[in-house]
DNA sequence: GCCAACGTTGGC
DNA sequence: GCCAACGTTGGC
């Protein structure tokens, strides 16, 4: 049986809502809260379990990827939809229909410093990544696979692309 | 805190 | 289907 090709992604979070440490402090956590159709449609239909993740701080001093993260549990109804109590509950989403997905995701690991987007966007090899570009706002992002084995060096990162 | 960029909503 | 109004994201 031939296994499916690992894919790359990056995915965004503030710091102060939760950061790396946080996920190195709890192993692995749940995705929820995402609530843009293109990056819901990435995490549902394009991400597999053991998939690699740059975790990437956004709202911070500086904004850059800060460590490495893996898919731990593919897609599943993000359960925070149906709770009223919840800032990500939408009412226009059925039990039987659920409209957002989420996944979890594992640490894998914390890079000494942060790579700053700055310096992604300074650097020749990762010209193209979606990240770098002005203006782009998508949380959930696929990363080439040599964008992403470029990030892991530019890290210090023990982890390596397969 | 500002504001550019962008997604969503809803009137028409 | 258009598009103005509005809300959010996220760099700076």
């Amino acid at each position: 049986m031939a296994r499916r090709a690992r894919r790359y992604w990056l995915m965004k979070s503030e710091p102060g809502v939760y950061s790396i440490r946080n996920l190195q402090r709890d192993g692995s956590t749940t995705w929820e809260g995402v609530r843009n159709y293109q990056a819901r449609n990435f995490m549902r239909d394009d991400m597999a379990v053991g998939d690699l993740v740059l975790f990437y701080h956004s709202n911070a001093d500086p904004p850059g990827v800060a460590g490495v993260a893996r898919i731990a549990r593919a897609a599943y109804p993000d359960p925070t939809q149906f709770n009223r109590r919840s800032r990500y509950h939408d009412p226009g989403s059925k039990k039987d229909e659920p409209r957002w997905s989420m996944v979890d995701l594992a640490f894998v690991e914390r890079f000494e410093e942060v790579v700053p987007l700055e310096a992604l966007r300074n650097d020749d090899e990762l010209s193209g990544m979606l990240v770098t570009r002005r203006g782009q706002r998508l949380s959930v992002q696929p990363v080439d696979r040599g964008h992403f084995a470029r990030v892991l060096r530019m890290g210090g990162a023990r982890t390596r692309v397969r």
